[in-house]
DNA sequence: TTGACTTATGTAACCGTTTACATTTATTAC
DNA sequence: GTAATAAATGTAAACGGTTACATAAGTCAA
């Protein structure tokens, strides 16, 4: 029953480790963070009580010291899309290669879920704060003022937004598709799209869109952002009385539902009616027929935003916004 | 030029407000963690000047006395994979429901690269870690011994593990996949598998399907995991001598690629060809035609490990070892 | 009013590091 | 061998909270 008192075993601290090697705690510190002016001798010593005593040092005390946590924040609306996946398996990949720490939050798209969690990420130590979107809540702008942290937008680039952005012209890209239906002569478009509300990108594609006078036969459908969402505005076209000739997803998501739907049909794409993606997510050259889409280089934009953030972090560096291009990768759905 | 002085307002600090507000820190103290023993009055008093001076206290400092940082690390092959963030985006839920944190590290499936991960996890002062099968390597173990947290082992259920593990019987959830092909009678079956080495899930599900002895007919092809994984093998079937009764895909996504290519090949599924999934993926009841699979409740299985690491933390009871179970989805591939 | 007891507040030690500064020890030049 | 200089080590004060314990203030019965 001796055992009792031995598995109280407290993990041994610098200074334990200070006392059994017989030399001040500095010293021991110093070896943690190699200072050259150790002599060899001494830092071997240290070491092997170090090994001995299985010691590591306190990261909360450390932290408390330097001020450093080396964690960076992200608050994205899912981890259920491949799209921000993608981007934060990146961005965690950088942070990583900088040493740090990725903390990632799920906010559904709601800015009071997403005040909440970067409530919560600031109160057990980030350091910045990486979100999606430009769309903030008051709560939110003042949470970050409070405590001081640098934050990023992503997904969007807007130069004039509260904080610096690393993202795309969501408008200008969407057009990209537009010009494409022109060269393709598609003049009746159905757009079909994700929830608007909270969310700020798709709203922007859908402005391009909207802004451009080339088209007077736009149908827009909002729908859940899944495939069987693309499914279901699939079976609307079908038995409403449109007849677009090109149904544009703003996310491939939507165009698989779409695709699988036509054909099961039997509605030939693209002759009856072609479709276009977005996002280029990785099975999109797969498809039968292979899915046009645009690609947004989602990974280096986690790059960047862990790079940005890293140097702003180290070395008080402002932050830049990163404009990032689309591509539209012309395949067989249209 | 003054403003520089003032461009370094250092944040307020708890014995900032304790001397504005004329009360020791303890009260400012009690007055955060709302002790009962604080007076109304001189509670709002202090909430006052807390809002005034803008004071957050540092999480740095609370976790070094407290040792706790309320922040759980997780270890995942990728985020590129469906599985995984669907799994984590639940973890993530439940552990904010608890007021836990998550930290997340991708592995790429080497042991080794685990080790440093966890290793930067724990020095940020995780208390726990969440992994991904059952393989570890001996530094991890060390490792944990030495940080003495808690690890909890997903996807792979087996009690005998080194740590508690939350998870499924992998080799006896593939056999029902094999019952399927008895009832349909298919005896003729390609397996198509990502990469074995590194993931101790597959092999699991693989030794399940060899040591099942109503199959003598069985061919196995590894694949890169990724639906052109999935092309790629199909192609390989299609130009060889096989002529399997079905395709067992130990993954959707792999599936999904089986699909396309069959179909691009006008094979009819599953007239000439049938196709079984696993993982049940968002649209795998959409494919064309729909996709049979096996439901692995990967959500739960983030739930369960939130819920079970966080009760060890609040409360020392051990974590229980907890078998999911997988269902298999009947469609119209097979 | 007083003593006994409860409640609110204050004091100071402590959590485990880092680091400026002081001190000791080794090295070099003469 | 000694003074001057450089290198290694030690001392103690931070960092920003929490909390055991001490003390002051209130409450209430007799």
């Amino acid at each position: 029953m001796s055992s009792i008192k031995n598995s109280t075993k407290k993990k041994a601290t610098l200074k334990d480790v200070a006392h059994t090697a017989n030399v001040s705690v500095a010293t021991v510190s110093r070896v943690l963070n190699d200072s050259p002016n150790v002599t060899k001798k001494t830092k071997d010593h240290v070491n092997n009580v170090i090994q001995e005593l299985s010691f590591s040092p306190s990261p909360m005390a450390r932290a408390l010291n330097t001020g450093r946590t080396r964690t960076v924040g992200a608050l994205v609306p899912t981890l259920d899309h491949a799209i921000f996946s993608k981007f934060l398996g990146a961005l965690e990949k950088q942070l990583s290669s900088h040493k740090h720490s990725l903390v990632i939050s799920t906010t559904n798209g709601s800015p009071q879920t997403e005040f909440e969690q970067a409530t919560a990420l600031l109160n057990m130590g980030a350091e910045a704060l990486i979100v999606s979107g430009k769309t903030r809540s008051q709560e939110f702008d003042a949470l970050v003022k409070r405590f001081n942290v640098p934050v990023i937008i992503t997904s969007y680039y807007d130069p004039k937004a509260d904080y610096p952005s690393i993202g795309y012209d969501n408008a200008a890209i969407s057009k990209l598709a537009l010009d494409h239906f022109i060269e393709k002569k598609y003049t009746a478009v159905t757009v079909i799209h994700g929830p608007t509300s909270d969310n700020d990108r798709t709203r922007d594609r859908l402005r391009g869109i909207k802004s451009d006078n080339r088209f007077n036969d736009v149908t827009y459908m909002e729908a859940e952002l899944s495939v069987d969402g693309g499914c279901q505005a699939t079976n609307e076209i079908i038995s409403s009385n449109q007849k677009p000739n090109v149904i544009f997803c703003l996310s491939d998501v939507l165009a698989l539902g779409v695709i699988f739907e036509l054909q099961r049909n039997n509605i030939n794409i693209p002759n009856d009616i072609a479709v276009m993606g977005f996002d280029n997510l990785e099975w999109a050259e797969h498809t039968v027929p292979p899915l046009t889409s645009i690609e947004l280089s989602v990974k280096d934009m986690g790059k960047h935003a862990a790079d940005e953030v890293c140097h702003f972090l180290n070395s008080g560096k402002p932050i830049n916004n990163i404009k990032l291009s689309g591509h539209l990768l012309k395949r067989k759905t249209t």
